[in-house]
RNA sequence: GGGAGCAUAGCUCAGCUGGUUCAGAGCACCUGCCUUACAAGCAGGGGGUCACAGGUUCGAACCCUGUUGCUCCCA
């Protein structure tokens, strides 16, 4: 059979997924088996595969692939998260292309076209993740909103209301105007922006021509100021302490109020007070009891309350609102200014404060818990530095606002009587029956209840995921539940530590009373070349899908991890996936290589070859053990790392060419069957990162039954390693090394055998490596001697000297340069561990293998010194 | 303003409890090679005052203090 000399992934990595769709290989169900288990964030449903998706499903599958062949039983549960705003946005968005206002449709309708819009686009990022190669169990896929998730939401809202830990209040919250809904704190993201500083004249009540100049930002919302305010112990405005000033244009008389929070240096140390568009101002307001008045409606624009620019946006009636302080002489001055300016993460929106009714989660006492499991390892972070940002965060937790001002989501199952009492309940029926032990009043109907309009935040079914797509809300003994849960490791990025990572871990104390998951690896962010954040926006990320077109799944896979320790960013490159495709073709082209060896079961395993075999054996042994305690400590590049030398070093380098046969020469069984043993206890490692590639070459280098797979064969073992023999390996590689470096210098090719002779002077080489050395170096004949023979070239390695007779051709003076130039090194060496051992201090404080250590090193160097004197002697005579 | 983290080769990062060639890896770079698996390759090579300044110690990239610079979180 003829193997192309490139590695072509395309074809091969649709062939194999399907094969393993086909075989079940990545469904999960409970048996007897320890079982290891991976819940995936859940991705938005409308969302598209982006770089970062592929890093944290990558790692995913990484630690799922090699549990399953740890023997565990594997399950990695797929998924996706209903993003209430995200998904509103764009349904509303997608209607009005279509002429539909949202406004026009009942909320039955608009979820009709939602459920649409979800049943069309949904599915798409989960097919995206097959190509990556994602081994989910896709028979178990959750959406957040299935009938199941949605109930368990409902059943943990009524529950934690019955607790008294859910309750209704007034906030200052963060309002987006065009998604029209609130948003929590973290879905702020703060921009400076290049603005004005207006400072404006009131006029002094009772008062002729006496004015307060104040400075503000935002001129429009001087029609909801119920204050000015200045500092207590500011000497310029004692005078003004009780009198009353006059808002400009509107005439509103308001107090003149006296507050420590004012800062004296800003503006004119002098301030207005709007308690309703301003948190600071809020809280001024609640403690000197000042009049709130509100003057925006939900979609910026103003409302009646302001008196003036009713039904205009708050933008346009800011440039009017100046135009006409202009006019009436109050503006004082206008500054150039840059302040920090809060925009909706979902929609760029500038963010408005906005007093409101909300429902909220008290968060203290669940905090606690939380904080408490992880700062004592029962729950692990790699790295552990997130461990203080974690325990910043909970030790300072605020309410959680669960509701926002959408249709799309988990309707609050809270009622409203006709006289405002309410009740919370899992049905409208429960409702109902609520409501007439709670009003009396046995004839009431569910036509006189009104249900709340508002959904909850989508953070409050996600923080239910590791056990709602158990069922283990609402069915908490399951069979499911109780085997998988707790899961192992969570893989998600830092940046919602919080927003899920606790909540989850407080949803799982406070319903399974454990923990949700043993370890949280928190990846970077992958970054361009610039150190930007890859976003759609910037357009700087590159789709993922054509990366794999390009390398192959396998590449791409390859070039995320090699340089994404957990928990630091990866400004990637696509010359990063180049690398992971080299590496496919690398193992491919030993494939080749391999396959073409003719087998001639008379010939006798030459000595070279089975040396070599007995070196890459404990070679293999001792990368595997390495790998091994990678993956323990949550190395996975590190891990990676040591797979890719170890097959393109040692294997393809070194052990591959110390085997190899002459030129169209056949191969000994022995050696064959050894080396393609190797190949496929190589392509076991392997297969955790590129699963296709191993898969395939597992296939070809021998003829496998049909329902056999690499997916589901387990890792091979570590034997023992052979400390001697690897170093006598190393030893025997530097020297050929030291012959290569001879013949380059001599200008010898390598087609013309030499000879080779070796002066041993401390016993310690074993010549177990000479044929390796014999064949390697191309060496007609090794001889051990005595003496330096004389006309020849040199090197050492260790305390053994090597010598290639070169008959006339020496450069005499260089091979003296060459020996003096190490003397003096190795000279100065000694001295520094004569220094050493010389301080009194160091011998009787050093611990004693040290000490014993530098012994040893002064004695190597002496050792070493004498021989280079000896063969400086032996070329002066010469 | 409060808190946290980081600073090691051109880049991205390892470096565990201070002590073996501990100053490393991969990539990039330089020099030879189209050698019969692989130029997506082979062989060889150069490159760092471990941010700076002190201190502790027989011994510091590692521990302590300060300085500078960068990043993140909160206000």
């Amino acid at each position: 059979m003829e193997i192309p000399a490139k590695y072509d992934p395309s074809g091969i990595e649709d062939k194999w997924y399907q094969n393993w769709l086909n075989k079940k290989y990545f469904r999960s169900v409970p048996d007897e088996r320890e079982p290891f288990t991976i819940v995936i964030p859940p991705p938005n449903v409308t969302g598209v595969l982006h770089m970062g998706h592929m890093l944290n499903n990558t790692i995913q599958d990484v630690l799922v692939r090699r549990a399953r062949m740890l023997g565990k039983n594997a399950l990695w549960l797929p998924g996706t998260d209903h993003a209430s705003i995200a998904t509103e946005a764009k349904v509303v968005a997608k209607l009005k292309e279509q002429g539909i206002e949202k406004a026009s449709l009942t909320r039955e309708e608009f979820l009709k076209h939602a459920w649409e819009w979800k049943e069309k686009h949904g599915g798409i990022i989960l097919e995206q993740l097959k190509k990556l190669g994602a081994s989910c169990d896709w028979d178990r896929t959750k959406f957040t909103m299935d009938e199941s998730m949605y109930e368990s939401v409902i059943d943990v809202f009524v529950d934690l209301y019955n607790k008294g830990l859910i309750y209704r209040g007034v906030r200052m919250v963060n309002w987006d105007p065009k998604a029209l809904t609130a948003l929590s704190d973290e879905e702020v993201i703060y921009k400076e922006v290049k603005s004005k500083l207006y400072y404006l004249r009131y006029k002094v009540e009772g008062t002729a021509d006496e004015w307060v100049t104040i400075a503000t930002t935002r001129p429009e919302t001087i029609l909801g100021d119920t204050a000015v305010c200045y500092h207590p112990e500011d000497e310029r405005f004692k005078h003004l302490a009780g009198k009353r000033v006059l808002v400009p244009l509107i005439k509103r008389s308001i107090p003149m109020i006296a507050a420590a929070y004012v800062d004296r240096e800003f503006g004119t140390g002098c301030l207005k007070i709007t308690p309703a568009h301003d948190i600071n101002d809020y809280h001024i307001g609640l403690k000197h009891k000042l009049e709130t008045i509100d003057i925006f409606n939900d979609n910026g624009t103003l409302n009646e309350k302001a008196l003036l620019y009713i039904g205009q946006d708050r933008f346009e009636v800011r440039k009017k609102i100046v135009e006409d302080l202009l006019s009436h002489g109050h503006v004082e001055k206008i500054e150039d200014y840059v302040n920090n300016v809060g925009f909706s993460e979902r929609t760029d929106e500038v963010i408005e404060p906005k007093l409101s009714v909300q429902w909220f989660l008290k968060m203290a006492d669940m905090a606690a818990p939380a904080l408490e499991v992880v700062m004592n390892d029962t729950i692990h972070f790699h790295p552990e530095k997130f461990k203080n940002t974690y325990r910043h965060w909970m030790e300072n937790v605020r309410d959680w606002c669960i509701s926002r001002q959408l249709w799309w989501g988990q309707r609050i199952p809270a009622w409203y009587l006709p006289d405002g009492d309410l009740v919370v309940a899992k049905t409208p029926e429960l409702a109902l029956e609520q409501a007439r032990k709670l009003s009396g009043n046995e004839s009431l109907q569910l036509n006189d209840l009104k249900q709340d309009e508002d959904v909850l935040d989508t953070w409050f079914s996600s923080w239910l995921w590791p056990i709602s797509v158990f069922d283990g809300i609402r069915h908490p003994d399951n069979e499911d539940i109780r085997y998988y849960y707790p899961t192992n490791d969570l893989i998600t990025a830092p940046e919602i530590l919080f927003f899920w990572v606790a909540r989850m871990i407080m949803a799982g104390l406070e319903y399974r009373n454990d923990i949700p998951f043993k370890n949280v690896y928190l990846t970077g962010i992958v970054r361009d070349k610039l150190g930007r954040k890859m976003s759609k926006s910037l357009g700087n990320s590159p789709d993922p899908l054509d990366l794999i077109a390009k390398f192959g799944a396998d590449g791409v896979r390859v070039g995320m991890l090699l340089t994404s320790p957990a928990g630091n960013d990866l400004p990637f490159d696509e010359s990063l996936c180049e690398q992971g495709r080299n590496f496919s073709n690398k193992i491919w082209n030993a494939l080749r290589l391999v396959k073409g060896w003719q087998e001639d079961a008379r010939l006798e395993q030459p000595a070279y070859a089975s040396i070599s075999v007995k070196w890459f054996e404990n070679r293999l042994n001792e990368a595997m053990l390495q790998i091994n305690d990678h993956y323990d400590k949550y190395r996975l590049s590190e891990a990676l790392m040591t797979a890719y030398k170890l097959v393109w070093d040692d294997f393809c380098s070194w052990y591959l060419e110390m085997v190899k046969p002459a030129y169209q020469q056949p191969i000994d069984a022995a050696t064959l069957n050894a080396s393609i043993g190797f190949f496929e206890k190589l392509m076991r490692l392997l297969h955790p990162f590129m699963p296709f590639i191993t898969e395939e070459i597992w296939h070809l280098l021998e003829d496998r039954p049909e329902d056999e797979s690499i997916m589901v064969a387990l890792q091979p073992d570590a034997g023992n390693v052979d400390e001697t023999l690897l170093s006598g390996f190393q030893a025997a590689a530097e020297a050929v090394i030291g012959i290569r470096n001879v013949r380059k210098e001599k200008n010898i090719p390598f087609k013309d055998a030499i000879e080779l002779k070796i002066r041993v002077t401390d016993g310690s080489e074993s010549g177990a490596f000479d044929p390796v050395i014999g064949k390697l170096g191309n060496i007609s004949s090794i001889e051990y001697v005595a003496e330096k023979p004389g006309t020849a070239a040199g090197f050492m390695v260790k305390a053994c000297e090597y010598y290639i007779p070169l008959g006339d051709g020496i450069d005499l003076d260089a091979e003296r340069e060459k020996l003096e130039k190490e003397l003096e090194y190795t000279r100065g060496f000694l001295d520094s561990v004569m220094k050493k051992l010389g301080n009194e201090r160091f011998v009787s404080n050093a611990k004693p293998e040290v000490v014993e250590v530098e012994y040893r090193k002064k004695s190597d160097a002496e050792t070493r010194i004498r021989l280079l004197e000896e063969q400086l002697q032996g070329l002066k005579q010469a």
